[in-house]
DNA sequence: GCGGTATTCGAAACCGGTTTCGGAAAAGTT
DNA sequence: AACTTTTCCGAAACCGGTTTCGAATACCGC
């Protein structure tokens, strides 16, 4: 090592003191058995040498490593939503002002992700770890809770009872979402996106439920539409609503990508969003601020949960208890303009999209391009 | 440590096999004075135990650690630009298959960048940096520099001869660009958005300067408007464009988000992006897939980029000479429908301007509301 | 002035590896 | 058979801190 300035050790510093290590030691740590004399004129000599202690003796010593870990996983489609470069921002935010530090690692697309895993806890590189994305049954929390390995998990499992978590309430929100819809004058709202293996979309589903049961909407199944989280699979969604027999006059997606997709597969059947079909996503994209319209849709401020998710991992390897170190969060309502007041009813779009899909058909037999879905 | 399986020490493994630990730990490490049945007996032991050497007590005795940093500027604008996430994942996959490890690290808003470098740097917890978005002169090379700290850079500054890096060649792509549209009969090309402090804008806008001087294109200083890196101020900068005394038939901006806004604006004066107005962007990102027309653009392919810089990280910290690792990029081009032959002249393009804007105010004295930008 | 308690510091062990060094046993040389 | 060289392994130092323990000195009451 070159360091310059910091290769300067405690040997040294002591050295220069004309004092030992272990008092030097002391001094810098607070230990009451040193004379308060003594212990300012260490901790002057310290910064003015600019002395850190190195982290690796230290932790060597201390048996921890003042690390927690974050293994990517390789969920390809979801790059380009924000949510985990905010989340990111937030947690090193957040162990900056506790001390700690943050690994992130991937484990190479092929192989197996506990290797990642093995090698972080087996190698002591980290005290604990957070884990992101959860879903309903989670390998990656049954293998840390069976090692025994402190971590917090952002989003909950089937059991949720014995571990730290943070979470946003996707079940409120829906809820919330469904009643905003109704005393807009909606009865049929359709829900598009999401399967039921991650644990959010069950959550959303419930609070969708709940809430059309509570005010007596129509409940029929074939309104959701269960899919991926991406733009395709929202056309694809409402494509299916919109041609159905009784097709919703609301929908509420289980993502803006999602949304996105529905916005235009809604535009593709010359019905307008917002005047005509209310759309809702979840999320909170930057760009669902700026389509036509905007979209409304909930804000997660992943800034904010990486926070608390530091935090309470800094918690826990302090000792806390992980059932203590639970957390639901409110979703914020952004409401912008794609979710008005229904004008039509579920008969009426479906006249309108009738009729159009059989001018398309008659262009269709002229030789133009259809209008049908992929 | 509660760890189970893993907690297994060197000297407890020396223990088990009846050897000294020294012995032991020279066998794992294929040092050539061990027997080679002693060695494969020694091995066995081990992955059957599953001994992991402590990287603590292994940094300790090296001096290295076995890992590099990242510290997180605080660009708030740019999060969702999935650059840096797509970035990320390739470094650590590389470093997986190098068997480093990365530190993310992010300095609180309101402090000072320098104290989470040198708090990384002084308590020896990262052998070296790559330090991401570079600017022209940018404060944290020669904060490394000068403490002979290695990194590697995404993204060069003026004098970049001296140190490693890796960067996207925007000057080319900008030449490509030029050349492209000057293929389809544009001869005044606006450059939107960017300010010099960023290198790479320095860089495309010498790629734009040098093309349009080959081909003999409108060298107008007027073409060129600065802006940030925001659709707002594609749309300003579009708009500044369009109500010029001659505006230009294409626009060439500094990266996708900004040729969001710029079609807006094209869109909101009642012209076709495409068919009247070329655009072309820079970056790739997701959205630029799906827009009316999808926007012709250039791709970074930022995860093979995070990968190649975490192997020259890992090679500079090996030793290698940092003068040799520099490496420049083509970026590809991606083409889709928002460039095409010009259709329209400048004063074509002012006369449709013209008159709408004439329209607007009439309107606006009729109380409408005005399409005047902001 | 003496035994006893507080205060303050130094010596040394320890964390878990790596690496140097030296010695014993085995192998090779005349 | 004696001597040299190799091969193989153990002992111990070391990395740079933390923490325990005990010793020296200062302070106390009587």
């Amino acid at each position: 090592m070159v360091s310059p300035g910091s290769g300067v050790t405690l040997s040294a510093l002591a050295r220069e003191l004309g004092l030992a290590k272990s008092t030097v030691s002391r001094a810098l740590n607070d230990y009451p058995d040193i004379a308060p004399g003594t212990r300012a004129r260490v901790q002057d000599a310290a910064d003015r040498i600019g002395y850190r202690p190195s982290s690796t003796a230290r932790n060597l010593k201390r048996g921890r490593v003042d690390t927690i870990g974050v293994v990517l996983s390789d969920d390809g489609p979801d790059l380009a939503n924000p949510f985990f470069t905010l989340f990111l921002r937030g947690m090193t935010e957040a162990f900056e002002a506790t001390g700690l530090d943050l690994v992130v690692a991937a484990s190479p697309p092929g192989s197996d992700w506990r290797a990642t895993y093995h090698r972080l806890i087996a190698s002591r590189k980290v005290d604990g770890f957070v884990v992101t994305r959860t879903e309903s049954r989670d390998p990656r929390i049954d293998f840390l809770r069976q090692r025994g390995i402190p971590f917090v998990a952002h989003g909950r499992t089937v059991n949720a009872s014995a571990f730290a978590w943070i979470d946003m309430d996707g079940r409120a929100a829906f809820e919330g979402a469904v009643h905003r819809l109704a005393a807009l004058g909606h009865r049929r709202i359709g829900l598009v996106g999401g399967q039921e293996r991650m644990h959010f979309v069950t959550e959303r589903r419930a609070g969708y439920r709940a809430a059309c049961a509570d005010l007596g909407l129509d409940e029929d199944p074939s309104l959701i539409v269960p899919g991926g989280l991406n733009a395709d699979d929202g056309r694809h969604g409402a494509e299916v609503l919109l041609r159905s027999d009784q097709p919703p006059t609301a929908l509420l997606c289980i993502r803006d990508e999602v949304a996105f997709g529905a916005m235009r597969a809604v535009a593709a059947h010359g019905l307008r969003v917002g005047a005509d079909i209310s759309v809702i996503g979840y999320d909170d994209v930057p760009h669902a601020a700026v389509t036509e319209p905007p979209l409304t849709t909930f804000s997660q401020d992943s800034e904010s949960v990486g926070r608390r998710a530091a935090e309470m991992a800094a918690a826990l390897i302090n000792g806390a208890s992980a059932t203590v170190l639970q957390e639901l969060r409110p979703p914020r309502l952004i409401a912008r303009d794609s979710d008005r007041r229904a004008s039509l009813g579920p008969s009426e779009i479906r006249a309108i999209v009738m009729a159009r899909l059989n001018d398309d058909d008659i262009q269709t037999k002229k030789g133009e391009k259809p209008c049908v879905w992929q």
